[in-house]
RNA sequence: GGAGAGGUGGCUGAGCGGUUGAAAGCGGCUCCCUGCUAAGGAGUUAUAGGGGUAACCCUAUCGGGGGUUCGAAUCCCCCCCUCUCCGCCA
């Protein structure tokens, strides 16, 4: 949520920055327009409270030292104590109502683009700030796409997955699930090698929840909903792990906070038919280990940097050639202010596909899901710094693995990492 | 799902419908004192919104939302959550 005070002050470099979003126009107007009239009412209204607070003091008082509670002085406090509460009871309604049409409209507004994020218009000027791994791209000679060789070997079974739910889901059968769980097993240890606290959190989040993340309001339809509750399966572990602090105020001591998460990940995939119909890219229901921190903003920069470190890290160490993408302003998700997005060759496409995605959110979300910090003996709070990435997605990297390490005779190499979680040399 | 109990400030815990934003204790912070020293004293200690150059002022907040009243932490209604017992169940 941007902040509606900065948005009065300065609504010429708010627009500006918005502009740099290119996809769709944005209005400050109504928002200033209502913010105009909203304060114009709380004052008012705040003032007629005073007078009947006081009205009700005296009142009080009065009576405690011994005026009749019938007596012609009180009765008229009294009478003037009803007519502020007919006045009050016109602007009270109207303030409310403003202030929900402000917070409605504040919360469509997406996240202002952090300035060092390279400008444009959409995908096609994202930035690519490094690559890692050439030497490691297999001859792609012959190498089947991953949902082959995965149903060759048995270990992936889409047919029957189709049935139990319906397409876009799989099973992964014997050595498909030792090695999804192996890959959850070395990246979560991974990461609280270097420091990150893992969290198993519910996997149905409340709407609050969606909203303090911001998945919503604007991306309901991605979203699956559980018709009987306020539930939704959550679509990615930053939800219950950010949300893990909404509203509260944290001791400036205690950051930076850094969890680990892995949660299978629920995504209706709307508006995406025909895309990525085969295989393990494009699912309903994916495991994916997740990474957040919570950040003073001093940190947030040096701490977005390590983050995307450290789920590189992980294609590292499983030598899978990947490349580092900077999202330009036009790409730039709904509530990041700053993304790289890290994307592993796919050898059977011979293409790099996003395996990773790793945001800055600066303080929109805590904003929205109002988490603060206080600085020991200083007055007042300040919003944290909010920041995810994954770390990695399973399924993708399951698919990177089955086509990278895929040997001529139809095996698949077990990457030296997963040998000890597997037991296993090849597939 | 049924029955009961309960939700008050960082924590513990008072609170009769009337200067209660809220006693007391603990904790935190600041200062003072010091041959009773793992001590003593004084003060201070919530968040948000609005107004003001500022000192400061006003408003809201005792789980949430309504209501009664001149006035609600206190009374009434609805909802949520926690705990105990029972039922059901992985």
């Amino acid at each position: 949520m941007l902040d509606l005070k900065l948005i009065r002050q300065n609504s010429t470099q708010i627009q500006e920055l918005l502009d740099r979003r290119k996809a769709k126009e944005y209005d400050l107007s109504l928002v200033l327009e209502l913010d105009q009239k909203h304060r114009e009412i709380e004052t008012n209204r705040s003032q007629l409270s005073a007078r009947s607070n006081e009205i009700g003091k005296t009142i009080g008082q009065k009576i405690k030292n011994g005026s009749s509670p019938q007596g012609e002085e009180i009765v008229a406090l009294k009478e003037e104590g009803n007519s502020l509460k007919t006045q009050l009871a016109e602007l009270e309604p109207q303030e409310k109502e403003l202030k929900a049409k402000i917070n409605q409209l504040l919360l469509q507004f997406p996240n202002l683009p952090a300035d060092s994020s390279p400008l444009g218009k959409d995908e096609s000027e994202n930035v690519e700030v490094r690559r890692w791994g050439d030497e490691y791209i297999p001859e792609s000679e012959g190498i089947l796409p991953h949902w082959e060789i995965g149903e060759q070997l048995g270990i992936l079974d889409f047919k029957r997955a189709v049935k139990i739910a319906q397409s876009r889901f799989v099973n992964l059968v014997g050595v498909g699930a030792a090695l999804e769980r192996a890959l959850i097993s070395f990246m979560l240890d991974s990461q609280i090698a270097v420091g990150y606290l893992e969290v198993m959190p519910p996997v149905l989040v409340n709407t609050e929840s969606l909203t303090g993340t911001s998945q919503l309001p604007k991306f309901a339809e991605e979203s699956f909903k559980c018709g009987e509750d306020d539930l939704w399966l959550t679509p990615t572990a930053e939800v219950p792990l950010t949300n893990l602090y909404r509203g509260e105020i944290l001791e400036a001591d205690q950051l930076p906070i850094r969890h680990c998460a892995h949660t299978p990940c629920f995504r209706r995939e709307a508006g995406s038919y025909g895309k990525d119909t085969r295989g393990l890219i494009r699912l309903h229901q994916f495991n994916k280990v997740e990474l957040v921190k919570l950040v003073k903003p001093e940190d947030s920069e040096a701490e977005h940097q390590a983050l995307v470190q450290n789920a590189e890290a992980i294609l590292q160490a499983l030598k899978l050639p990947y490349r580092v993408i900077e999202l330009c302003t036009g790409d730039l998700g709904f509530g990041a202010a700053k993304c790289f997005d890290l994307e592993v060759w796919l050898p059977s496409a011979s293409t790099y596909r996003e395996i990773s995605s790793c945001s800055n959110f600066h303080d929109f979300q805590a904003r929205r899901a109002n988490i603060r910090f206080k600085e020991t003996g200083k007055k007042g709070t300040q919003y944290v710094h909010t920041l995810n990435g994954s770390g990695l997605a399973i399924g993708r990297t399951m698919a990177a693995v089955l086509e990278n390490y895929q040997l001529p005779n139809g095996t698949i190499k077990v990457p030296e990492v997963l040998q000890p979680y597997l037991k296993k040399e090849v597939i």
